[in-house]
DNA sequence: CGTAACTTTGATTAGTATCAAAAATGGTGG
DNA sequence: CCACCATTTTTGATACTAATCAAAGTTACG
């Protein structure tokens, strides 16, 4: 826990673009007390009904969190990337009501809860901004359930394939809307709620149509108008204008 | 604005048993400015891309809010009951990113945005509870991505039925599993990504089945345990241990 | 009453799931 | 470096859920 204090910056300068920070508050996070864990994929971080004690930053690597039916089907209900807290909602809820995996290799800060709450209390700037990162969550769950509600499944693909790209670009982890999907097919299935076969088909249609092109696990929209199109896909709720990242990814069309 | 200042009192005892207010907080929120206004069904509260400057505070009657697809499509995102907010995440989002329609005949109370963020962030207690108020919207968001993503229509049509049963009993507004619902047969089908016809042909064979027995809008679940595993209903998510609720309405099995 | 909104029923179709199996791919140890 | 194995991706054939289209009943309401 000491010395590698630095690892928390991307996530300070984070919440700093969703509310800024003042210098006393940067060194308060920087003085959470947290420990690092390097976790292999699919490994738990947090079970469905846990009492959970920590909350989990993303540090590297990527994280989903998923929910099972009673007949066993998997609903993913979230993405995360470096420098997202996957379970922010932990600091008030005392039962987890999904569990939380790591989809790729991934370090995690895991920090203590009542460290998190009182330090989200006691600064009105801190507070803030974590409040926006679980109302920026909402407001993707919001998005998922009209994906799943009421597009058909071309749209639920290509609607995803878009969120992901500006997400990425917007963390810096990607550019020209190209890049590394984390995920299975069969994930990508219980994401977007179709079947893993019915998934590759659409993938192979959307290469088909010249909207993007594959090469294993690599994604790359190839014409981004034409795909916003095809996924139905605005940005406004990811609310980046929050971070300051409008227009961050202009792309070839209004 | 004056004198009325008790209509506010169901929020506040709402807030109360998400996280204890003391005697200041309580007048702190009573003293809030605010209009009330009784809108028709069906009016707007607010429309998607919006840059509100109020929040809308439920004193009876429903409310929803939705999105439209480009297709035209709308699906229902969530449903309001009195005391509730409906879009509190306009508290720190500039831009609505969807709309909010009267369900039924309603009363609102329009605190500025303003007005409650500044109480959000001044008292501990308040902040944390309006927190907790929009993460549990949160919690209920990702339990429909999983209802409309991954169960049939028969399970998604009962979860729904379920959840509103036990919300409303837990707002004091409906007891033993008997209540009007507040929605058409096309209001119930965009709310579970279903066409109304289908939602027809569910509805009737609930009743078929015996586990529900309706009266025009009147649902009463005759059997809350078939009704339970029929929708694969799990009441965690709605967190109402938190408001000491749990087990408020027991049903007649585990 | 008369009219619009809503609910219900019937017939047909479309979209996606399911089942099955073959081809790629990525590791692993020999 | 290669053979082997598990996982993932891809393709094909068929089944089924829910959508669509159409229209008749109901109910609420002015």
């Amino acid at each position: 826990m000491r010395g590698d204090g630095s690892r928390l910056e991307p996530m300070i300068r984070r919440l700093d673009r969703l509310a800024p920070l003042r210098q006393a508050d940067r060194e308060t996070l920087l003085a959470l007390p947290h420990h690092i864990r390097a976790c292999p994929a699919s490994q738990y971080l947090v079970r469905d009904g846990d009492e959970p004690d920590q909350c989990c930053l993303l540090l590297s690597g990527f994280a989903y969190r998923h929910k099972v039916t009673g007949e066993g089907a998997r609903q993913i209900i979230s993405i995360h990337m470096a420098s997202e807290f996957v379970d922010l909602q932990n600091i008030f809820l005392d039962l987890s009501d999904h569990s939380v995996q790591a989809l790729t290799e991934a370090e995690i800060a895991f920090v203590p809860r009542r460290a998190l709450r009182d330090v989200a209390l006691s600064s009105p700037a801190i507070g803030r901004a974590l409040w926006i990162e679980t109302l920026i969550d909402a407001s993707i769950f919001r998005e998922w359930v009209v994906n799943v509600g009421r597009r058909d499944s071309r749209s639920r693909v290509a609607h995803l394939l878009c969120e992901f790209s500006l997400r990425l670009e917007a963390a810096g982890l990607a550019r020209d809307h190209c890049y590394e999907l984390p995920m299975t097919q069969e994930q990508l299935a219980d994401t977007v709620g179709l079947t893993p076969v019915h998934v590759n088909r659409v993938l192979r249609q959307l290469g088909e149509e010249g909207l993007i092109e594959r090469d294993r696990r690599s994604i790359r929209i190839v014409d981004w108008s034409r795909m916003r199109n095809a996924g139905d896909f605005n940005e406004r709720y990811l609310h980046h204008q929050l971070a300051g990242l409008a227009g961050a990814s202009p792309g070839q069309a209004p």
